[in-house]
DNA sequence: CCCTGGCACTCCACGTCACCGAGTGCCAAT
DNA sequence: ATTGGCACTCGGTGACGTGGAGTGCCAGGG
């Protein structure tokens, strides 16, 4: 176990490397923090962390840097949330007060989230999962053509062509529409398949092929891909961070580009409180310099969705911690209020 | 005017540049391209070249490099479209004809193109302005709340949330769901405002004003910011070009999530054929050292929408300009099926 | 009149070298 | 356990020299 001035030194590394980018040496660290003790009780505490495997150096005669590990205990012991200033709560709220759809909604919060963080921020819709449905619609398109509308208690709308085998008639449809909106509406959607199973043995013969059309194309909105989707912004922010550029930033943008693997990543976060993945603790590749901050969000108790930052590992812990959970509040409030 | 000679000389020297990304000199180009002169001649008419500012020299004794004027000249005068290869067309056909609805066409387009080019793809989604309404459908979510679906000919869904002044019935809704198709349906999306400008009156006057609000919410969608939408795709390919990074990539990366520059830039071109706009003849700050090559697609004859890429201007123009137009084409025999 | 070979000149890129300074580890003293 | 002292390491920086690719210009030849 480390001492509390162990503990309070590498608490001090981070804060300073995490300002200045630059290695932090013994010296610097007690003039900047008032630690009461000589700059060489300082390296042997280092000597003691480095061991330990909380930070390294870059090289012989170069101040240390903490590492994963180092930044993880940071974040489990040593920080606190920090919450955010006043003229921060109000920022939020008239950015995300004027949204006026769901798509508005996710699309401000990503922006807001990004700037206020200064890094890449990630938001999920509301998943289809820990929905229920609204309302089902069936529209004519054509003779043979139908659109499926898909509504959800979140304001998610899904929406899916379906070519019919045969034409539907108008009664029929209205028929079917009714039925289906009896059968799942108000229920949640993993409810749905067993839900709807039997309904086209209610039919005649020649419409339940239509019928089971219609319905498989139901289900398969549940698929995972089109089940979970994701939004991405302030990518920009990733030129801040460090010049080796091809070794650091196309790595995680072509991440990012791969939605699948950041719906992995969300997805194995926590479903209530916050979670902290940093470095090596993420399991793709190009991420593995990287930390990512997320939070589920929703309207009431439940999460129906995360969303979140990535950032270097090097990155304001406290700071944007408070930011994403502030942002995931606010974002749970107006979801209510619908 | 320059001869013929020299021209040659300009077309060799984007062909040499583009492939080697460094200056290119007088020797290496006789020996690359049998221009059967010597490379004394070939200085003369570089020096030509640089008088009329078709190309610059980084610095005195280095070889010399296009400027934007002689990308112009290039794409102008000197290059064709190259056409895709055999095994290239089937790949985008393969790819493009799995899509389920307009979301996954639009999206896998962005990922081809930005494959193709190996550069950043853009692509919007079909202009309501120049679609046509397929249907309205009016849903009624809680006794004071609606939601209005839009549907275009080009597959194109738009849905608004909308708080109604006092409840609305069952039946007054379907009653105002029936006329607005009646209205609309079929018409092109410009003739929308003129066609249900007197609807309201047509409605007892406690109904009038909720009548007036949907149709307000109607309209609205019209409005530019949700009028064209876009997605953008390959932006980890910024990363292959130059290190100067936060000079060059940055304000390309910030560029580009102002969907608003985008749209403003692809306003600009052409409606018809395609358009290249090299480095300084985009208006955007962040977008003077890349060029933007965009076409316009369509079902039929006239465009709906444009996509394209944004790359260096050190970019292959024949490659690029010829995948850009074969998606557009493809994506347009895609939406025409529907 | 245009093309060509020759020649002197310019500069960037690159490698070498020396030096400075921040930082370290270790040790003896308190 | 903490501290001051001290020798050591090593990356970053600037000065310097050199090689080479490239240029402009000029005089001679088709």
């Amino acid at each position: 176990m480390l001492s509390e001035r162990r503990l309070e030194v590498l608490r001090a590394i981070v804060q300073d490397y995490v300002g200045t980018e630059e290695p932090v040496g013994s010296k610097a660290l007690t003039e900047r923090h008032n630690l009461q003790v000589s700059p060489a009780t300082v390296r042997n505490d280092m000597a003691a962390l480095e061991e330990e495997g909380y930070i390294a150096q870059p090289h012989t005669s170069a101040g240390r840097v903490p590492t994963d590990k180092g930044y993880r205990l940071f974040v489990d012991k040593l920080a606190d949330v920090k919450p955010l200033s006043a003229p921060e709560r109000r920022a939020i709220q008239n950015f995300l007060d004027g949204a006026v759809d769901l798509d508005d909604v996710v699309g401000r919060t990503v922006r807001l989230l990004a700037q206020l963080t200064r890094q890449v921020a990630v938001v999920q819709y509301p998943s289809l999962s820990r929905s229920t449905v609204r309302h089902v619609e069936l529209l004519s398109l054509a003779p043979a053509r139908l659109m499926l509308v898909l509504i959800t208690d979140t304001g998610r709308v899904e929406q899916r062509l379906i070519d019919c085998p045969v034409p539907f008639g108008e009664t029929s449809l209205a028929e079917l529409r009714a039925r289906l909106n009896g059968r799942v509406a108000g229920q949640r959607f993993p409810e749905v398949p067993r839900l709807v199973a039997d309904l086209p043995d209610s039919f005649d013969l020649e419409e339940r092929g239509t019928v089971s059309t219609v319905l498989s194309s139901l289900l398969e909105t549940l698929v995972e891909e089109t089940e979970e989707r994701l939004v991405i912004g302030g990518t920009a922010n990733l030129t801040r961070f460090g010049q080796d550029f091809t070794l650091t930033i196309r790595p995680v943008l072509e991440a990012l580009e791969e939605h699948v693997v950041l719906l992995r990543l969300l997805g194995e976060a926590k479903d209530s409180g916050m979670t902290v993945r940093i470095g090596h603790e993420n399991a793709h590749e190009g991420l593995t310099s990287t930390s990512v901050v997320s939070v589920g969000y929703g309207s009431g108790d439940e999460a129906v969705a995360k969303l979140g930052v990535v950032g270097p590992t090097r990155m304001d812990y406290p700071g944007t911690m408070g930011a994403v959970r502030a942002v995931a509040r606010y974002v749970g409030q107006i979801l209510a209020e619908n």
